[in-house]
DNA sequence: CTGTAATCCTGCGAGC
DNA sequence: TGCTCGCAGGATTACA
């Protein structure tokens, strides 16, 4: 499931492969996603090429450019929700089913986007909306370099979960349920303790282990649960170094006790209770 | 300001 | 073997 980690993967994968390619022919299925492409933007495609992608919090943006004094014509908005696999693969490769859009390429390969569970999303910004600006009304600060005061006033000021605020985009760009798990247990703090209740060395320890977990992650490509692959079809290898999650009933790596799992925020934690003692 | 739950969706594995 | 059912959960919205 592409938290930012494997969202950065993506884009680190695509920007080399999809740079000044030229869009020579476009395909979108019928099959509806999270958000709706709509027909009038399918006929733009063609004869654009791509500059580069960039990311921002758990989306990817493809800049597209037109033959003229290379003018940016747009953007495509990207999420690639649960089961999203955004990739570059020879024209030729048997197209998988869940395929949702082809863009056909000049040197004989496809940008494909696929999703199962169809909660990703693929949207048009034309030149001129600010899609920067868009996300950022919605987006706080990158996990790999996050603003002390903030995070720390953020934290005070809040009555919720720890897991209900790292899970908030607004607070924190990225991070999802498999890394607020992870940060979680190396910060020691329990899923259900309250923002309000940490003391500054506590909030200190939980920002720089985000840092820390998102770091590792994207330097071993993210990881891969069930449908997750990189820009290029590589699957990430950071399942390996989970802590806590999915490991419910197996030891925990630094004591005795057995991780357990427990429902907060309607999404499953998993924590050692002698690590991450309740309370506080 | 909280939390909970439903919504979208498909595949997989456990249990019977 | 084949069925049902629970679970996976990002973002959003409705409601208590």
């Amino acid at each position: 499931m592409p938290e930012l980690p494997e969202v950065e993967t993506v884009a680190r994968d695509l920007r080399p492969l999809l740079a000044g390619r030229k869009v020579v022919a476009f395909w979108v299925g019928e099959a509806k996603l999270r958000r709706p492409w709509k027909r009038s933007w399918s006929g733009l495609m063609a004869g654009l090429r791509f500059g580069e992608v960039r990311r921002r919090g758990k989306w990817l943006m493809l800049p597209l450019e037109s033959r003229k004094p290379t003018a940016v014509a747009g953007t495509l908005l990207v999420h690639l929700g649960m089961t999203g696999q955004f990739t570059v693969v020879p024209a030729d490769d048997p197209w998988a089913d869940h395929t949702h859009f082809v863009f056909f390429l000049d040197n004989q390969t496809h940008l494909r986007f696929r999703d199962i569970r169809r909660f990703g999303s693929v949207e048009w910004f034309p030149a001129g909306q600010d899609v920067d600006n868009h996300l950022g009304e919605k987006l706080g600060p990158e996990p790999l370099d996050i603003p002390a005061a903030p995070f720390a006033e953020a934290m005070r000021r809040s009555k919720r979960t720890l897991k209900a605020i790292l899970l908030d985009q607004a607070v924190v760009a990225g991070v999802g349920n498999i890394y607020a798990d992870e940060a979680l247990f190396r910060a020691g703090l329990h899923p259900k303790r309250r923002g309000h209740t940490l003391t500054a060395a506590e909030c200190d320890r939980l920002r720089t282990a985000i840092e820390t977990v998102i770091a590792r992650a994207i330097e071993s490509r993210g990881s891969t649960i069930r449908d997750y692959v990189g820009g290029s079809g590589l699957r990430g290898g950071f399942q390996n170094e989970f802590a806590v999650y999915g490991r419910t009933g197996e030891k925990c790596v630094t004591c005795a006790g057995g991780i357990e799992r427990v429902v907060v925020s309607g999404r499953s934690s998993h924590f050692c209770p002698v690590c991450q003692p309740a309370g506080g």
